[in-house]
DNA sequence: GCAATTTGCAACAGGGTTGTCACCTTGTGC
DNA sequence: GCACAAGGTGACAACCCTGTTGCAAATTGC
């Protein structure tokens, strides 16, 4: 599910807009725009929609800031302002998509969909948990610290697995035949040493914790 | 310059769009779906500004088709239609953006440059990465300092299609069929042996680097 | 037509990945 | 406390994937 941040200074269109697209996507609200950098540079982001007149910051300098260090995140404004100067200014710091108040949320979504399309998002195949993204692309967990760890193909596989379904108990056969097929033939032990290499790898990493659960199998606790 | 396809039946405002376009871009027209495929076939097309209402195919019609045939040419719906109906299956049917007549020409202009930014077809047909720039006309790399790396076209071609998403995994099939054509017969070990030569050529160049996802295919990194 | 370049393929080498096993540790029930 | 079952650990070998090289075919330029 792609993620989508909401810049907007008004508590209730703020309030308005995250309950519209909250159906499709994971949404995340900023006050203005150097909160959204902010958020924008500690959370994965697939595309923000935000007003142009904000306090602190403004959206035509929130952009600005974004394209500067080469961050093509796809940007839609969502406006009362709907003059041709005020469009051209928008256009021009790099958005990619412009709306005027009052806004059909409807085609609000449509619009991010066109462009969640092009951005090549639409699956954004990444799990985020706590401080750690577990990214399908690059088969590798990526800390918000900036660390990454690359894990090889089958260890990925069964973590994100376990990611996927936190809390969930999953029995050795289960992960076998979900992971190396319904007519594989390792066994047990395989599964074992799999996991003991992941606890090895994620050594540092505190956000969760492959349980043990004697008897059934294994399961993902988040903390 | 990118060039630019004016899908419309009525001779007028053909003419009056065409008219508006033709400082920043090579038009072509076509007066229904069915030439427009014709044309989009027998020439290289960036974008595509289309009626729907028109005789022989219209433009849904026409989209599904391009899209069917995994063509994501940008199209924008250009329409005296306004009704959310309509809107819905534009969008669904694939396309980019929607603007109702009255057009305003200047805003189409500055939507089809955000369109073609997002989609990677700038005009000039060049990439620029830190301190070298990847020149789509003469096949050649040019590195800030004036140094000039000149590649063939196959080498030039994958490293244009990584260049264009860095950051993006592709997999050898994918840019198999992408530069060497969906039915190619080519196998792996031509990428592979492209991917060494590249590297070979591009030792020089710090600005990015072709990283290999063991199990996956080749990124992109931009350092 | 000839030479140079480009392109594709196959063979080999090296290294990372994976599966298995033996052995060790921990937990459970009696 | 003992026996047994279940899970953890480390080492090893087979395997697969990738990088590299050389060669031949195809293409291009003159």
């Amino acid at each position: 599910m792609a993620t989508i941040l909401v810049v907007e200074d008004e508590k209730n269109i703020q309030l308005l807009t995250k309950a519209h697209l909250k159906n499709y996507y994971n949404v995340i609200t900023a006050n203005n725009g150097q909160e959204a950098i902010d958020i924008f540079y500690s959370e994965h982001i697939d595309l923000i929609v935000a007003d142009i007149m904000m306090p602190k910051m403004d959206g035509y300098e929130m952009v600005k800031i974004l394209r500067e260090y080469q961050n093509d995140v796809p940007v839609i404004f969502l406006t009362a302002k709907a003059s041709f100067d005020d469009k051209r200014e928008g256009f021009a710091s790099g958005i990619d998509d412009y709306m005027t108040k009052p806004v059909n949320y409807e085609e609000l979504v449509w619009r991010i969909e066109a462009l969640l399309r092009r951005a090549n998002i639409n699956s954004s195949q990444q799990i985020k948990v706590g401080g750690i993204t577990c990214d399908a692309n690059s088969y590798s967990i990526i800390k918000d610290n900036g660390g990454v760890i690359d894990l090889p193909k089958k260890e990925f596989e069964l973590l994100y697995k376990l990611l996927s379904y936190p809390n969930q108990i999953f029995t050795k056969d289960q992960l076998l035949s979900d992971i190396w097929g319904i007519d594989t033939d390792s066994d047990d032990s395989t599964i074992k040493t799999h996991i003991n290499r992941l606890r090895n790898k994620l050594d540092g990493v505190n956000d969760f914790e492959i349980v043990t659960v004697r008897g059934l199998g294994y399961k993902l606790e988040i903390k």
